[in-house]
DNA sequence: AATTGTTAGATTGGATCCAATCGACAGGCA
DNA sequence: TGCCTGTCGATTGGATCCAATCTAACAATT
């Protein structure tokens, strides 16, 4: 673990303000990302050489990290990187499944031109994409697009937040599955672009219901639902 | 603020296994029923000494409810609670009107007369009841009564959370229409008692939409949207 | 009089230090 | 042998200390 954090680390994106808050965003993204696997203990002490801070900067952000359900907390025994279970799975896909096409509706009426050639061209960015990491932030950020105009700081930051979680199993369904339903990628946007708000959400509701089974198909194919 | 801050202290309840735990539910509380009014600066200083703990486990408590959406930080300016505003208000019920539906389905088919006869307890209790704080609890109670058997840990914990910041707006309503619907609240009751999703789901939209519509009201009736 | 530079106090961010707790292992005892 | 217990190292929780930064008041200059 430790060489791939540090190799995060040193490549500088952009400058945070405190240290906490880039200890936050760089342990998220690489639980995220499975760079940190499931399970994962994170001595304080260890974080904190790496970082090369003390050791408060990294309490303060495995505390956010925890109100964020990325990180578990026991009193006197540390923090892990929560396990990824077909029950938690389940539950995120309830949860978008009932926030996305919320955000969907009240931004289709707003959607741009301009959102929709974005949308066409990371489709494209998709076909052309083998790296599930990259493939994952690119579902991500075409289903933003489309939510992007709802409006609604909160709903919109609450939706994006459900579907980074995702990436987590993501890697699982791409490696069961192979495809991430371009299809209906392409069938959403269509409908999007036609002002057809029941089909939209009828692809969206077929989208995650395929995810979902192809999900549960491969924790099946598994002797244990935890990982 | 301090008193009323002690004397929640002081009226010890659960115990904690560790001090930020302590102040985080603390504090939380405090938001949530308008103890600590919107805009609040959060000392670090003034709540270790009310707290009687050192700053550390206010900072991290602090950062807890950050992730929260309960306070806002600023580097080196210190945390605030958050204001409460029109657009902030109108995206949890966005929110709120994507998870209790969802929530609502799954848990439906799954309750138990002794769960309806919680929610009947509950709503006696709130006909006798005029505190605002201890009505939104109540409320809180029994819609969290209804969807308690949805089977989804995350997903009822996020709709708990979401229902529990619209106290903050919920003062307001009250002050505004005087009564929280409790029509709506007995049917829909009534609805799950017989099954009937489509009718338990169309009240329940009722329901959100009127409160909606009395919130919108009382800001209207002010010069600012914020608060 | 208004604006800008400076400085002191307050407050937070981060580092270091100490105390409390947990886990593992060794040894005593039935 | 199996179980209980006590001790020790590792690790976290919390306290204290120092550095960085912000705020506000005041002085100086135009």
């Amino acid at each position: 673990m430790t060489e791939t954090l540090a190799a995060i680390i040193s490549s500088s994106g952009p400058r945070y303000r405190t240290a906490t808050e880039y200890v936050e965003a760089t342990l998220k993204r690489a639980i995220l990302d499975g760079t940190l696997a499931p399970g994962t203990p994170l001595r304080q002490e260890d974080l904190a050489a790496t970082f090369k801070v003390s050791r408060m900067p990294i309490r303060e952000a495995l505390r956010q990290l925890e109100a964020q359900a990325l990180v578990d907390f026991e009193p006197h025994r540390g923090a892990v990187v929560v396990q990824i279970t077909l029950q938690d799975a389940m539950d995120n896909y309830a949860i978008r499944g009932a926030l996305e096409p919320q955000a969907l509706r009240l931004s289709m009426p707003h959607l741009t031109d301009e959102d929709f050639s974005i949308a066409d061209e990371i489709l494209s960015e998709i076909d052309q994409e083998s790296d599930p990491g990259r493939m994952g932030e690119l579902n991500r950020r075409f289903h933003m697009t489309l939510y992007a105009q709802a409006g609604l700081p909160r709903l919109i930051a609450l939706t994006e937040q459900h579907l980074a979680t995702a990436d987590r199993y993501l890697r699982f369904h791409l490696a069961a599955v192979g495809d991430m339903g371009q299809d209906e990628h392409r069938a959403l946007l269509a409908a999007c672009r036609g002002h057809d708000e029941a089909k939209a959400l009828a692809v969206l509701a077929t989208h995650h219901g395929r995810a979902a089974a192809a999900l549960q198909a491969f924790f099946r194919g598994r002797s244990d639902t935890s990982l």
